[in-house]
DNA sequence: TATAAATATGTATTATAATACACATTAAAA
DNA sequence: TTTTAATGTGTATTATAATACATATTTATA
């Protein structure tokens, strides 16, 4: 799974939910310009930063044989 | 999934594997400090670099719905 | 089609992850 | 045991993630 595919994942399951990036980023409590970045597969986020992101959306991380 | 529980299924897999710490973070390639840390769930890794980790361990992270 | 809302990007600064090095502790082998 | 290998930690430095701000651009709405 790569950055690039945990942005798309973000970014679905944001609009799914119909929040804009703006109040998303707010909810999470961090900059808007991250998680434009983040859902673009640009930038390289923490794991505490992808968590809080995740946790906000209801999704998860998991880890799992290949 | 904390960090802490991502450091002690890092580990496990490591053990199983009978690999040291010294020898995952040369093949990885990061510093042996980093991998202890993140073992340990201290650190706060970056996504390429815990993704590096679990790809030589042969394990992948996932994103699931809570 | 104007206007506003939402998304995206360049640059500079700040916060912090990653590293290097030395050294301590613990576990394993001789 | 003692000697070595493996694991863990303190501190300083370097690399880079996160942010702030301004400003595009794209999309939606009046």
């Amino acid at each position: 799974m790569t950055k690039i595919e945990i942005g798309q994942i973000i970014k679905e399951r944001r609009v799914y939910l119909g929040i804009t990036q703006k109040d998303l980023a707010d909810i999470v409590g961090i900059s808007l310009r991250s998680l434009v970045d983040i859902e673009n597969g640009n930038g390289n986020p923490t794991i505490d930063q992808l968590n809080k992101i995740l946790n906000a959306l209801g999704l998860t991380l998991k880890i799992s044989t290949v």
